[in-house]
DNA sequence: TGTACATCAGTGAACGCGCGTTCACTGATGTAC
DNA sequence: TGTACATCAGTGAACGCGCGTTCACTGATGTAC
Protein backbone atom coordinates (compact mmCIF):
# COMPACT_ATOMS: atom_id res chain seq x y z
CA UNK A 1 0.00 0.00 0.00
CA UNK A 2 1.44 3.16 -0.68
CA UNK A 3 1.58 6.36 1.44
CA UNK A 4 -1.19 8.20 -0.66
CA UNK A 5 -3.54 5.53 -0.28
CA UNK A 6 -3.44 5.30 3.47
CA UNK A 7 -4.20 9.17 3.79
CA UNK A 8 -7.16 8.67 1.55
CA UNK A 9 -8.40 5.92 3.60
CA UNK A 10 -7.65 7.57 6.63
CA UNK A 11 -9.92 10.36 5.57
CA UNK A 12 -12.74 8.20 4.13
CA UNK A 13 -13.20 6.69 7.68
CA UNK A 14 -15.83 9.02 9.88
CA UNK A 15 -17.68 9.05 12.71
CA UNK A 16 -15.30 8.55 15.19
CA UNK A 17 -14.42 10.79 17.55
CA UNK A 18 -10.74 11.06 16.94
CA UNK A 19 -9.34 13.93 14.43
CA UNK A 20 -8.44 12.55 10.74
CA UNK A 21 -4.79 13.01 12.16
CA UNK A 22 -4.77 10.71 15.26
CA UNK A 23 -6.87 8.35 13.09
CA UNK A 24 -3.99 8.26 10.27
CA UNK A 25 -1.41 7.88 12.96
CA UNK A 26 -3.10 4.73 14.67
CA UNK A 27 -4.17 3.12 11.13
CA UNK A 28 0.19 3.49 10.18
CA UNK A 29 1.21 2.41 13.81
CA UNK A 30 -1.05 -0.54 13.36
CA UNK A 31 -0.01 -1.78 9.80
CA UNK A 32 3.71 -1.20 11.06
CA UNK A 33 2.76 -3.84 13.63
CA UNK A 34 1.22 -5.71 10.98
CA UNK A 35 4.69 -5.67 8.57
CA UNK A 36 6.40 -6.37 11.58
CA UNK A 37 4.72 -9.33 12.87
CA UNK A 38 5.06 -10.75 8.86
CA UNK A 39 8.41 -10.10 9.13
CA UNK A 40 8.56 -12.41 13.05
CA UNK A 41 7.07 -15.06 11.25
CA UNK A 42 9.48 -15.18 8.58
CA UNK A 43 12.54 -14.48 10.07
CA UNK A 44 12.27 -14.90 13.83
CA UNK A 45 11.89 -11.98 16.58
CA UNK A 46 15.89 -11.21 16.15
CA UNK A 47 15.54 -10.31 12.61
CA UNK A 48 12.93 -7.63 12.85
CA UNK A 49 14.15 -4.58 11.25
CA UNK A 50 12.94 -0.90 11.61
CA UNK A 51 14.58 0.06 8.29
CA UNK A 52 12.71 -3.20 6.49
CA UNK A 53 9.34 -2.62 7.22
CA UNK A 54 9.63 1.08 6.11
CA UNK A 55 10.57 -0.51 2.86
CA UNK A 56 8.21 -2.62 2.98
CA UNK A 57 5.72 0.38 3.24
CA UNK A 58 7.09 2.12 0.57
CA UNK A 59 8.38 4.58 3.02
CA UNK A 60 12.05 5.76 4.38
CA UNK A 61 12.96 3.78 7.30
CA UNK A 62 13.50 7.84 9.81
CA UNK A 63 9.61 8.08 8.62
CA UNK A 64 8.87 5.29 11.32
CA UNK A 65 10.20 7.38 14.10
CA UNK A 66 7.59 9.74 13.73
CA UNK A 67 5.73 6.41 15.05
CA UNK A 68 7.75 4.45 17.67
CA UNK A 69 10.44 5.75 19.74
CA UNK A 70 13.00 3.18 18.38
CA UNK A 71 13.22 -0.49 17.51
CA UNK A 72 13.27 -1.42 20.92
CA UNK A 73 9.99 0.33 21.99
CA UNK A 74 8.27 -1.66 18.67
CA UNK A 75 9.38 -4.79 20.13
CA UNK A 76 7.82 -3.75 23.65
CA UNK A 77 4.72 -3.09 21.79
CA UNK A 78 4.34 -5.77 20.17
CA UNK A 79 4.92 -8.34 23.32
CA UNK A 80 2.13 -6.40 24.97
CA UNK A 81 0.08 -7.42 22.14
CA UNK A 82 0.88 -10.44 22.49
CA UNK A 83 0.19 -11.18 25.82
CA UNK A 84 -3.04 -9.13 25.74
CA UNK A 85 -4.31 -11.12 22.48
CA UNK A 86 -3.94 -14.37 24.54
CA UNK A 87 -5.42 -12.66 27.40
CA UNK A 88 -8.49 -11.53 25.55
CA UNK A 89 -8.39 -14.89 24.04
CA UNK A 90 -8.07 -17.01 26.76
CA UNK A 91 -11.12 -14.52 28.91
CA UNK A 92 -13.23 -14.67 25.75
CA UNK A 93 -13.65 -17.86 25.77
CA UNK A 94 -13.82 -18.11 29.71
CA UNK A 95 -16.64 -15.54 29.99
CA UNK A 96 -18.54 -18.23 27.36
CA UNK A 97 -18.65 -20.93 30.03
CA UNK A 98 -15.58 -23.02 28.67
CA UNK A 99 -14.37 -25.71 30.98
CA UNK A 100 -10.56 -26.29 31.44
CA UNK A 101 -10.45 -28.60 28.10
CA UNK A 102 -11.96 -25.49 26.26
CA UNK A 103 -9.55 -22.97 27.56
CA UNK A 104 -6.59 -25.89 26.04
CA UNK A 105 -8.20 -26.17 22.87
CA UNK A 106 -8.18 -22.11 22.87
CA UNK A 107 -4.64 -21.90 23.80
CA UNK A 108 -3.44 -24.28 21.04
CA UNK A 109 -5.89 -22.60 18.36
CA UNK A 110 -4.30 -19.19 19.66
CA UNK A 111 -0.92 -20.76 19.64
CA UNK A 112 -1.12 -22.14 16.03
CA UNK A 113 -2.43 -19.14 14.71
CA UNK A 114 0.70 -18.01 14.96
CA UNK A 115 4.02 -19.76 16.62
CA UNK A 116 6.59 -17.23 16.56
CA UNK A 117 3.90 -14.84 18.70
CA UNK A 118 3.47 -18.05 21.36
CA UNK A 119 7.74 -17.69 21.43
CA UNK A 120 7.49 -14.16 21.73
CA UNK A 121 5.43 -14.88 25.07
CA UNK A 122 7.07 -17.82 26.52
CA UNK A 123 9.89 -18.83 24.15
CA UNK A 124 13.55 -17.94 24.44
CA UNK A 125 14.31 -15.23 26.67
CA UNK A 126 16.99 -12.73 25.37
CA UNK A 127 19.42 -12.43 28.22
CA UNK A 128 18.93 -9.13 29.93
CA UNK A 129 15.71 -7.91 28.41
CA UNK A 130 13.06 -7.10 31.34
CA UNK A 131 9.81 -6.78 29.99
CA UNK A 132 7.91 -3.63 31.41
CA UNK A 133 5.67 -3.60 34.81
CA UNK A 134 2.15 -3.39 32.82
CA UNK A 135 2.98 -7.16 31.33
CA UNK A 136 2.86 -8.31 34.72
CA UNK A 137 -0.67 -7.06 34.72
CA UNK A 138 -2.02 -8.64 31.68
CA UNK A 139 0.05 -11.91 32.75
CA UNK A 140 -1.96 -11.79 35.87
CA UNK A 141 -4.97 -11.38 34.41
CA UNK A 142 -4.28 -14.97 32.08
CA UNK A 143 -3.53 -16.64 35.88
CA UNK A 144 -6.48 -15.49 37.23
CA UNK A 145 -8.66 -16.99 34.16
CA UNK A 146 -6.90 -20.00 34.50
CA UNK A 147 -7.74 -20.22 38.60
CA UNK A 148 -11.12 -19.55 37.56
CA UNK A 149 -11.26 -22.41 35.47
CA UNK A 150 -9.56 -24.59 38.48
CA UNK A 151 -11.08 -23.37 41.69
CA UNK A 152 -14.49 -25.21 41.26
CA UNK A 153 -12.78 -28.39 40.51
CA UNK A 154 -12.14 -31.13 43.14
CA UNK A 155 -12.27 -28.59 46.29
CA UNK A 156 -11.21 -31.86 48.70
CA UNK A 157 -8.16 -32.78 47.24
CA UNK A 158 -5.45 -34.68 49.21
CA UNK A 159 -2.49 -32.18 50.94
CA UNK A 160 0.92 -32.67 49.29
CA UNK A 161 4.18 -30.96 50.08
CA UNK A 162 3.88 -28.66 47.15
CA UNK A 163 0.85 -27.63 47.62
CA UNK A 164 1.39 -26.79 51.32
CA UNK A 165 4.33 -24.82 50.48
CA UNK A 166 1.71 -22.91 47.99
CA UNK A 167 -0.46 -21.71 50.70
CA UNK A 168 2.22 -19.84 51.74
CA UNK A 169 3.16 -18.47 48.66
CA UNK A 170 0.16 -17.64 46.77
CA UNK A 171 1.34 -14.12 46.01
CA UNK A 172 1.61 -14.76 42.16
CA UNK A 173 -2.49 -15.64 42.49
CA UNK A 174 -3.15 -12.05 43.59
CA UNK A 175 -5.77 -12.70 46.14
CA UNK A 176 -7.79 -14.93 43.66
CA UNK A 177 -9.00 -17.06 46.37
CA UNK A 178 -8.73 -20.28 44.69
CA UNK A 179 -7.56 -22.93 47.27
CA UNK A 180 -3.83 -25.10 47.19
CA UNK A 181 -5.45 -27.63 45.26
CA UNK A 182 -6.40 -25.35 42.55
CA UNK A 183 -3.06 -23.28 42.71
CA UNK A 184 -1.43 -26.52 42.12
CA UNK A 185 -3.99 -27.40 39.25
CA UNK A 186 -3.21 -23.99 37.41
CA UNK A 187 0.21 -24.04 37.34
CA UNK A 188 0.09 -27.84 35.80
CA UNK A 189 -2.58 -27.20 33.21
CA UNK A 190 -0.02 -24.08 32.53
CA UNK A 191 3.05 -26.04 32.04
CA UNK A 192 2.02 -29.31 30.85
CA UNK A 193 0.24 -27.83 27.91
CA UNK A 194 3.05 -25.39 27.38
CA UNK A 195 5.06 -28.81 26.94
CA UNK A 196 3.44 -30.11 24.17
CA UNK A 197 2.97 -26.84 22.55
CA UNK A 198 5.93 -25.24 22.38
CA UNK A 199 7.31 -28.83 21.17
CA UNK A 200 5.01 -29.20 18.88
CA UNK A 201 5.11 -25.47 17.61
CA UNK A 202 9.17 -25.70 17.66
CA UNK A 203 8.56 -28.91 15.00
CA UNK A 204 10.01 -31.54 17.02
CA UNK A 205 6.86 -33.64 16.22
CA UNK A 206 6.47 -33.24 12.94
CA UNK A 207 9.52 -35.76 11.69
CA UNK A 208 8.34 -38.49 14.57
CA UNK A 209 5.24 -39.21 12.58
CA UNK A 210 1.98 -39.30 15.14
CA UNK A 211 -0.51 -36.91 15.06
CA UNK A 212 0.02 -33.84 17.37
CA UNK A 213 -4.13 -33.48 17.75
CA UNK A 214 -4.39 -37.19 19.25
CA UNK A 215 -1.39 -36.31 20.96
CA UNK A 216 -2.89 -33.26 22.77
CA UNK A 217 -5.97 -34.82 23.37
CA UNK A 218 -4.51 -37.39 25.41
CA UNK A 219 -2.44 -35.08 27.92
CA UNK A 220 -5.75 -33.26 28.44
CA UNK A 221 -7.19 -36.35 28.99
CA UNK A 222 -4.34 -36.52 31.91
CA UNK A 223 -4.66 -33.59 33.07
CA UNK A 224 -5.57 -34.22 37.09
CA UNK A 225 -9.22 -33.99 38.06
CA UNK A 226 -10.61 -32.91 34.85
CA UNK B 1 23.40 -51.46 26.14
CA UNK B 2 23.18 -49.35 23.10
CA UNK B 3 24.70 -46.77 20.17
CA UNK B 4 25.94 -44.25 22.09
CA UNK B 5 28.45 -45.81 23.96
CA UNK B 6 30.56 -47.51 21.28
CA UNK B 7 30.30 -43.73 19.58
CA UNK B 8 31.08 -42.71 22.80
CA UNK B 9 34.66 -44.58 22.68
CA UNK B 10 35.72 -43.90 19.55
CA UNK B 11 35.51 -40.03 19.85
CA UNK B 12 38.27 -40.51 22.77
CA UNK B 13 40.28 -42.66 20.54
CA UNK B 14 40.21 -40.13 17.54
CA UNK B 15 41.43 -37.89 20.63
CA UNK B 16 44.74 -39.93 21.12
CA UNK B 17 47.41 -40.31 18.69
CA UNK B 18 47.81 -36.74 16.89
CA UNK B 19 50.35 -34.82 15.67
CA UNK B 20 51.11 -31.43 17.56
CA UNK B 21 49.55 -28.99 15.05
CA UNK B 22 46.86 -31.16 15.14
CA UNK B 23 46.29 -30.91 18.77
CA UNK B 24 46.56 -27.23 18.54
CA UNK B 25 44.05 -27.70 16.20
CA UNK B 26 41.64 -29.16 18.23
CA UNK B 27 42.65 -26.96 21.51
CA UNK B 28 41.82 -23.69 18.97
CA UNK B 29 38.91 -25.07 18.39
CA UNK B 30 37.53 -25.94 21.67
CA UNK B 31 38.22 -22.36 22.48
CA UNK B 32 36.38 -20.91 20.53
CA UNK B 33 33.69 -22.55 21.05
CA UNK B 34 34.16 -22.02 24.80
CA UNK B 35 33.73 -18.19 23.84
CA UNK B 36 31.14 -19.13 22.10
CA UNK B 37 29.04 -20.17 24.65
CA UNK B 38 30.25 -17.49 27.21
CA UNK B 39 28.30 -14.91 24.21
CA UNK B 40 25.69 -16.54 23.60
CA UNK B 41 24.88 -17.59 27.63
CA UNK B 42 25.09 -13.41 27.68
CA UNK B 43 23.54 -12.15 25.22
CA UNK B 44 21.46 -14.91 23.41
CA UNK B 45 22.60 -17.05 20.21
CA UNK B 46 21.34 -14.81 17.68
CA UNK B 47 24.16 -12.31 19.29
CA UNK B 48 26.76 -14.76 18.51
CA UNK B 49 29.51 -12.75 16.37
CA UNK B 50 32.76 -14.43 14.93
CA UNK B 51 34.72 -10.97 15.32
CA UNK B 52 33.78 -10.52 18.64
CA UNK B 53 35.02 -14.14 19.73
CA UNK B 54 38.35 -13.60 18.10
CA UNK B 55 38.75 -10.27 19.64
CA UNK B 56 38.29 -11.96 22.86
CA UNK B 57 40.85 -14.45 21.83
CA UNK B 58 43.02 -11.92 20.96
CA UNK B 59 43.45 -12.45 17.56
CA UNK B 60 41.81 -11.25 14.35
CA UNK B 61 38.49 -12.38 13.13
CA UNK B 62 39.71 -13.59 9.74
CA UNK B 63 41.83 -15.91 11.88
CA UNK B 64 38.80 -17.76 13.01
CA UNK B 65 38.30 -18.79 9.30
CA UNK B 66 41.25 -21.17 9.31
CA UNK B 67 38.88 -23.35 12.25
CA UNK B 68 34.92 -22.72 10.99
CA UNK B 69 34.01 -22.07 7.53
CA UNK B 70 31.79 -19.48 8.89
CA UNK B 71 29.38 -18.35 11.51
CA UNK B 72 26.98 -20.91 10.06
CA UNK B 73 29.31 -24.00 10.75
CA UNK B 74 30.10 -22.89 13.94
CA UNK B 75 26.09 -22.54 15.28
CA UNK B 76 25.64 -25.89 13.70
CA UNK B 77 28.54 -27.60 15.64
CA UNK B 78 27.59 -26.19 18.90
CA UNK B 79 23.94 -27.00 18.81
CA UNK B 80 25.38 -30.56 17.99
CA UNK B 81 27.63 -30.53 20.45
CA UNK B 82 24.96 -29.60 23.06
CA UNK B 83 22.23 -32.38 21.72
CA UNK B 84 25.39 -34.67 22.24
CA UNK B 85 26.28 -33.17 25.84
CA UNK B 86 22.28 -33.74 26.18
CA UNK B 87 22.35 -37.63 25.04
CA UNK B 88 25.85 -38.21 26.93
CA UNK B 89 24.49 -36.90 30.21
CA UNK B 90 21.23 -38.94 30.32
CA UNK B 91 22.84 -41.55 28.61
CA UNK B 92 25.51 -42.08 31.74
CA UNK B 93 22.83 -41.47 34.01
CA UNK B 94 20.78 -44.48 32.59
CA UNK B 95 23.39 -46.75 32.14
CA UNK B 96 24.28 -45.98 36.04
CA UNK B 97 21.00 -47.80 36.46
CA UNK B 98 19.00 -44.92 37.27
CA UNK B 99 15.35 -44.67 37.14
CA UNK B 100 12.67 -42.17 35.14
CA UNK B 101 12.87 -39.91 38.29
CA UNK B 102 16.90 -39.96 38.10
CA UNK B 103 16.77 -39.35 34.51
CA UNK B 104 14.85 -36.17 35.18
CA UNK B 105 16.63 -34.62 37.55
CA UNK B 106 19.86 -35.16 35.56
CA UNK B 107 17.84 -33.36 32.81
CA UNK B 108 17.21 -30.49 35.16
CA UNK B 109 20.94 -30.37 36.26
CA UNK B 110 22.13 -30.28 32.83
CA UNK B 111 19.63 -27.35 32.06
CA UNK B 112 20.33 -25.27 34.47
CA UNK B 113 24.01 -25.71 33.89
CA UNK B 114 23.35 -23.39 30.61
CA UNK B 115 20.25 -22.17 29.81
CA UNK B 116 21.06 -21.27 27.00
CA UNK B 117 22.26 -24.13 25.87
CA UNK B 118 18.86 -25.76 26.85
CA UNK B 119 17.11 -23.24 24.23
CA UNK B 120 19.62 -23.93 21.67
CA UNK B 121 17.95 -27.58 21.97
CA UNK B 122 14.12 -26.77 22.84
CA UNK B 123 13.89 -23.19 22.35
CA UNK B 124 12.42 -21.37 19.93
CA UNK B 125 12.97 -22.06 16.12
CA UNK B 126 14.44 -19.82 13.62
CA UNK B 127 12.16 -19.79 10.99
CA UNK B 128 14.23 -21.79 7.90
CA UNK B 129 17.02 -22.99 9.43
CA UNK B 130 17.55 -26.61 9.20
CA UNK B 131 19.67 -28.94 11.75
CA UNK B 132 21.85 -31.04 9.72
CA UNK B 133 20.80 -34.75 9.25
CA UNK B 134 23.10 -36.65 11.88
CA UNK B 135 21.53 -34.32 14.46
CA UNK B 136 18.52 -36.58 14.39
CA UNK B 137 20.59 -38.97 15.48
CA UNK B 138 21.61 -37.83 18.64
CA UNK B 139 17.89 -37.06 19.07
CA UNK B 140 17.05 -40.59 18.85
CA UNK B 141 19.63 -41.63 21.06
CA UNK B 142 18.18 -39.17 24.14
CA UNK B 143 14.54 -41.24 22.88
CA UNK B 144 15.80 -44.52 22.94
CA UNK B 145 17.01 -43.99 26.50
CA UNK B 146 14.03 -42.36 27.92
CA UNK B 147 12.28 -45.78 26.08
CA UNK B 148 14.20 -48.00 27.33
CA UNK B 149 13.69 -46.15 30.92
CA UNK B 150 9.87 -46.54 30.61
CA UNK B 151 9.49 -49.74 29.26
CA UNK B 152 9.87 -51.90 32.22
CA UNK B 153 6.99 -49.87 33.53
CA UNK B 154 3.31 -51.23 33.52
CA UNK B 155 3.27 -53.27 30.83
CA UNK B 156 -0.59 -54.03 31.30
CA UNK B 157 -1.42 -50.32 30.90
CA UNK B 158 -5.40 -50.08 29.32
CA UNK B 159 -5.40 -48.98 25.89
CA UNK B 160 -6.67 -45.28 24.08
CA UNK B 161 -7.16 -44.02 21.33
CA UNK B 162 -3.72 -42.41 21.52
CA UNK B 163 -1.63 -45.20 22.32
CA UNK B 164 -3.72 -47.68 19.82
CA UNK B 165 -2.40 -45.09 17.07
CA UNK B 166 0.85 -44.96 18.31
CA UNK B 167 1.09 -48.77 17.53
CA UNK B 168 0.80 -47.67 13.80
CA UNK B 169 2.89 -44.54 14.23
CA UNK B 170 6.12 -45.89 16.02
CA UNK B 171 9.32 -45.11 13.62
CA UNK B 172 10.33 -42.41 15.82
CA UNK B 173 11.17 -44.98 17.89
CA UNK B 174 13.41 -46.54 15.64
CA UNK B 175 12.71 -50.01 16.09
CA UNK B 176 13.08 -50.19 19.57
CA UNK B 177 10.90 -52.87 20.77
CA UNK B 178 8.37 -50.82 23.78
CA UNK B 179 4.82 -51.13 23.97
CA UNK B 180 2.53 -48.19 22.99
CA UNK B 181 1.60 -47.70 26.34
CA UNK B 182 5.85 -47.09 26.86
CA UNK B 183 5.99 -45.05 23.97
CA UNK B 184 3.46 -42.61 25.31
CA UNK B 185 5.07 -42.85 28.57
CA UNK B 186 8.22 -41.78 27.27
CA UNK B 187 6.41 -38.78 25.07
CA UNK B 188 4.79 -37.40 27.85
CA UNK B 189 7.59 -37.78 30.10
CA UNK B 190 9.39 -35.59 27.76
CA UNK B 191 6.83 -32.53 27.04
CA UNK B 192 5.84 -32.21 31.03
CA UNK B 193 9.74 -32.03 31.88
CA UNK B 194 10.05 -29.51 29.24
CA UNK B 195 7.41 -27.25 30.26
CA UNK B 196 8.55 -27.36 34.07
CA UNK B 197 11.65 -26.66 32.98
CA UNK B 198 11.71 -24.14 29.86
CA UNK B 199 9.24 -22.00 31.94
CA UNK B 200 11.49 -22.11 34.78
CA UNK B 201 14.69 -21.35 32.76
CA UNK B 202 12.82 -18.97 31.23
CA UNK B 203 12.14 -16.82 34.36
CA UNK B 204 8.44 -17.09 34.54
CA UNK B 205 7.99 -18.28 37.90
CA UNK B 206 10.98 -16.36 39.21
CA UNK B 207 8.46 -13.11 39.77
CA UNK B 208 5.82 -15.90 40.89
CA UNK B 209 7.42 -16.71 44.48
CA UNK B 210 7.22 -20.31 44.94
CA UNK B 211 9.85 -23.08 45.26
CA UNK B 212 10.69 -24.25 41.44
CA UNK B 213 12.53 -27.62 43.15
CA UNK B 214 9.15 -28.41 44.98
CA UNK B 215 7.39 -27.73 41.58
CA UNK B 216 9.37 -30.04 40.04
CA UNK B 217 9.10 -32.48 42.42
CA UNK B 218 5.42 -32.71 42.34
CA UNK B 219 5.59 -33.18 38.65
CA UNK B 220 7.99 -35.49 38.79
CA UNK B 221 5.08 -37.50 41.46
CA UNK B 222 2.62 -36.98 39.05
CA UNK B 223 4.43 -38.69 36.11
CA UNK B 224 1.55 -41.33 35.65
CA UNK B 225 2.99 -44.97 36.89
CA UNK B 226 6.46 -44.01 37.51
C1' DT C 1 -14.85 33.21 3.42
C1' DG C 2 -10.13 33.57 2.57
C1' DT C 3 -5.71 34.29 4.56
C1' DA C 4 -1.72 33.52 7.91
C1' DC C 5 0.23 30.60 10.79
C1' DA C 6 1.21 26.24 13.27
C1' DT C 7 1.47 21.41 13.12
C1' DC C 8 3.11 17.36 11.50
C1' DA C 9 4.27 13.43 7.98
C1' DG C 10 7.80 12.12 5.29
C1' DT C 11 12.36 12.71 2.73
C1' DG C 12 17.29 12.25 1.71
C1' DA C 13 21.77 12.75 3.28
C1' DA C 14 24.73 11.48 6.64
C1' DC C 15 27.09 9.18 10.74
C1' DG C 16 29.01 5.42 13.06
C1' DC C 17 28.84 0.86 13.79
C1' DG C 18 29.74 -4.08 13.54
C1' DC C 19 28.96 -7.72 10.87
C1' DG C 20 30.65 -11.79 7.64
C1' DT C 21 33.88 -12.69 4.50
C1' DT C 22 37.98 -12.46 0.72
C1' DC C 23 42.58 -11.79 -0.22
C1' DA C 24 47.51 -11.28 -0.54
C1' DC C 25 50.91 -11.51 2.51
C1' DT C 26 54.41 -12.59 6.69
C1' DG C 27 56.49 -15.58 9.79
C1' DA C 28 56.69 -19.60 12.34
C1' DT C 29 56.53 -24.67 12.46
C1' DG C 30 56.99 -29.20 10.61
C1' DT C 31 59.11 -32.46 6.95
C1' DA C 32 62.30 -34.65 3.68
C1' DC C 33 66.86 -35.44 2.19
C1' DT D 1 73.30 -32.89 11.32
C1' DG D 2 72.07 -28.92 8.68
C1' DT D 3 69.68 -27.24 4.73
C1' DA D 4 65.61 -26.59 1.37
C1' DC D 5 61.06 -26.80 0.92
C1' DA D 6 56.14 -27.27 2.14
C1' DT D 7 52.62 -26.44 5.32
C1' DC D 8 49.90 -23.70 7.94
C1' DA D 9 48.51 -19.98 11.62
C1' DG D 10 47.62 -15.43 11.80
C1' DT D 11 47.60 -10.44 10.10
C1' DG D 12 45.83 -6.12 8.14
C1' DA D 13 43.51 -4.02 4.54
C1' DA D 14 39.52 -4.00 2.14
C1' DC D 15 34.60 -4.81 0.42
C1' DG D 16 29.82 -4.56 0.79
C1' DC D 17 26.16 -4.68 3.63
C1' DG D 18 22.34 -3.34 6.61
C1' DC D 19 21.46 -1.70 10.80
C1' DG D 20 19.63 2.15 14.19
C1' DT D 21 19.43 6.75 14.53
C1' DT D 22 20.00 12.26 13.93
C1' DC D 23 19.19 16.15 11.38
C1' DA D 24 17.73 19.91 8.49
C1' DC D 25 14.47 20.41 5.28
C1' DT D 26 9.98 20.23 2.07
C1' DG D 27 5.04 19.95 1.51
C1' DA D 28 0.82 18.87 2.86
C1' DT D 29 -2.83 19.25 6.32
C1' DG D 30 -5.24 21.39 10.08
C1' DT D 31 -6.42 25.73 12.83
C1' DA D 32 -7.47 30.46 14.14
C1' DC D 33 -9.08 34.85 12.93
Amino acid sequence: MWVGERQAMARAEKADAKTPRERYRTQVRAEVKERAWEQIATAGASALSLNAIAKQMGMSGPALYRYFAGRDELITELIRDAYRSLADTVGAVSAAGADLAGLAHALRAWALEDPQRYFLVYGTPVPGYHAPDDITGISNEIMATLLDACTPLAPDAPATPFRTHLEDHRAWAGGHPAPPAALHRALTFWTRLHGVLSLELAGHFTAMGFDPDLFFEAELDDLPAR
